[in-house]
RNA sequence: GGCGCUAUCGUCUAACGGUUAGGACAGAGCCCUCUCAAGGCUUAAAUACGGGUUCGAUUCCCGUUAGCGCUACCA
């Protein structure tokens, strides 16, 4: 049983780069039945917050990937320590008094031919034990073999890969203050819990040989690295918050309206490939072709502009499983996004600001955060705050399947069907109403025509088709001719879904109403 | 600078050493059609460069170039 886990540093919101990482060890997990550990590796105080922290718990929750274990390496500080002091007793790490000894190696590297390591490296045991007795602060320091040599391992997605000794310099295991640094901490815990496949971004390949050298200090048998490519921006960038705004935070493709299940679905494929050109997948056939085997080597870059903030492929994926809804639950999905109350107020999804309610605190049980349908399909969305208007769900159950195929995000419905929430239509130009090949006269007309005709025909699709053609025909006009004048007088504009459905949906008070009005303008 | 990793259409990617180098998104065009979509069809578009190995390299090896990553008592 393969056990995996996800060890983001609460230091910032949730990235698109953390989620994929957090997709594929989950992925993993749940192909091969093992066991999926969520770690807080919140080991640097300074600069960890609770927001990040909700901020993780948030997005997670949101896609809908629960976790089966859940530590904080705040709470196993001792089981770092008696690490450190355990590679120590074995003399694979010594005391380092020089707390000036970072900078000057930084300032040595490039001098050729100096050596790797600190100059406490040779000091006597007798002494350091002396100074660490006389309270002398220190930081530990791996002790890597001076002899030729070098680490390497069997990476399931890059294979074999190695690095000299020399080239490794004695890195820090403990900080001058007591602390664990980064490399102990995670392989320290990383050996207690058994982990058995470590799957991470590509800049921790580097670090792995660090790793590699501490599970062989520590007797542990070491796990099965799989280094992922890391995501790009179109500059050829790291993605960065800083550099690149809000599209590298999950929360502003949930806020945009994007499926869960297409998001994961997008990012699942930068990357990694099922290799016989299925491109939509749902999360449970995800789960069913995932392997290690499928990931590739090279860097991904996600696209995205100024103009257009979402990668091009993520807008279609999104559109397709939008379309593969059965229209009732798309319909649900869409209560968040109409009406004024409940319309999702865009996020710069700022962790600092964030202010809105937590799905979780982290110490909840995952079991609590995340109950047992949310893997079934059913997402959660922060936006389900309040149970859904009854009426507004109702109406929406009509709408949907005139728009679902007119929708690349969920947001898309405030556009794509704001004409059915508007008491009164926004103003347009009464040259709108004007088919083609005819004038103001024949637009008038037509809407008379169709005043009178929708007065009594039978209210539903095949009705007011047949009473519409009808209509064109006994007027002499073609039968778009006729059908113009009613959309943008009904609509209020040229774009718009069918209209017999549209019309039927829209009900013959309002149609009728807002036909006189456009007659009123002409 | 040192070390590590990578390199197929604009982007995501496929191709046991033998294919007209495939698919998808985005683009262009056509069809369908009450507009817009959706759908169907067509089209343009790639093996970074140079050497090997081989009967034969996208594929294996070496070099070059480029990109990314690491190079902290950050993670």
């Amino acid at each position: 049983m393969p056990r995996v886990r996800f060890a983001p540093s609460p230091t910032g919101f949730l990235h698109i780069g953390s989620a994929r990482t957090y997709i594929f060890n989950w992925l993993y997990a749940r192909h091969n039945r093992g066991t999926m550990v969520l770690r807080l590796d919140d080991t640097d105080v300074d600069r960890n917050s609770d927001a990040s922290v909700t901020s993780i718990f948030e997005g997670l929750s949101w896609l809908g990937l629960d976790w089966d274990e859940q530590y904080r390496q705040s709470d196993r500080l001792a089981l770092h320590r008696a690490a450190a002091q355990a590679i120590f007793d074995k003399g694979r790490a010594y005391r380092d008094f020089n707390l000036a000894a970072a900078a000057e190696t930084t300032e040595r590297s490039g001098a050729a031919g100096t050596s790797r390591h600190g100059p406490m490296r040779e000091l006597p045991r007798e002494e350091s034990d002396r100074r660490a007795a006389a309270g002398e602060p220190f930081a530990l320091r791996f002790r890597v073999p001076e002899v030729a040599g070098h680490v390497g391992f069997a990476d399931a997605v890059y294979g074999e890969v190695s690095k000299a000794f020399e080239d490794i310099e004695d890195f820090a295991l403990l900080r001058s203050d007591g602390m664990p640094t980064y490399h102990l901490a995670n392989c320290a815990d990383d050996a207690d819990l058994r982990i058995s496949h470590i799957i991470r971004g590509q800049e921790h390949l580097s670090n792995a040989f660090k790793h590699q050298l501490i599970f062989e200090a520590l007797g542990a048998e070491s796990p099965t690295f799989a280094h992922l490519p890391l995501l790009m921006a179109p500059d050829g960038m790291k993605l960065s918050k800083r550099v690149h705004g809000p599209v590298v935070s999950v929360t502003t493709y949930r806020d945009a309206g994007f499926l869960p299940a297409a998001f994961i679905n997008f990012l699942c494929l930068l990357g990694w490939s099922p290799k016989n050109d299925r491109e939509k997948l749902t999360r449970e056939e995800t789960v069913e072709l995932f392997t290690l085997e499928g990931i590739n080597r090279a860097n991904a870059v996600v696209k995205f502009t100024d103009e257009e903030p979402f990668d091009p492929k993520a807008l279609w994926l999104n559109a397709e499983h939008i379309r593969a809804m059965a229209p009732d639950d798309l319909a649900r999905e869409l209560v968040p996004f109409v009406g004024p109350a409940s319309r999702p107020v865009p996020s710069t999804s700022d962790v600092g600001q964030a202010s809105r309610p937590v799905p979780s605190t982290p110490d909840t049980p995952p079991q609590a955060t995340l109950p047992a349908d949310s893997l079934a399909g059913s997402s959660i969305s922060r936006h389900d705050e309040s149970p859904a208007d009854p009426a507004l769900l109702d109406k929406l159950r009509h709408i949907t399947p005139l728009i679902q195929e007119r929708m690349k995000l969920l947001r898309d419905v405030q556009t794509v069907a704001d004409f059915f929430f508007a008491d009164q239509l926004p103003p347009y130009d009464s040259a709108e109403l004007i088919p083609k090949k005819g004038d103001a006269a024949m637009a008038k007309s037509v809407l008379v025509k169709a005043r009178e005709v929708l007065a009594t025909a039978e209210f539903t699709h095949d009705g007011l088709d047949a009473a519409l053609r009808a209509a064109s025909v006994e007027l002499g006009i073609k039968a778009g001719q006729m059908f113009e004048p009613v959309r943008v007088a009904v609509c209020g504009r040229k774009t718009a879904p069918p209209l017999f459905g549209t019309l039927e949906v829209l009900g013959r008070e309002t149609c009728l109403t807002r036909i006189a009005q456009a007659i009123e303008k002409l």
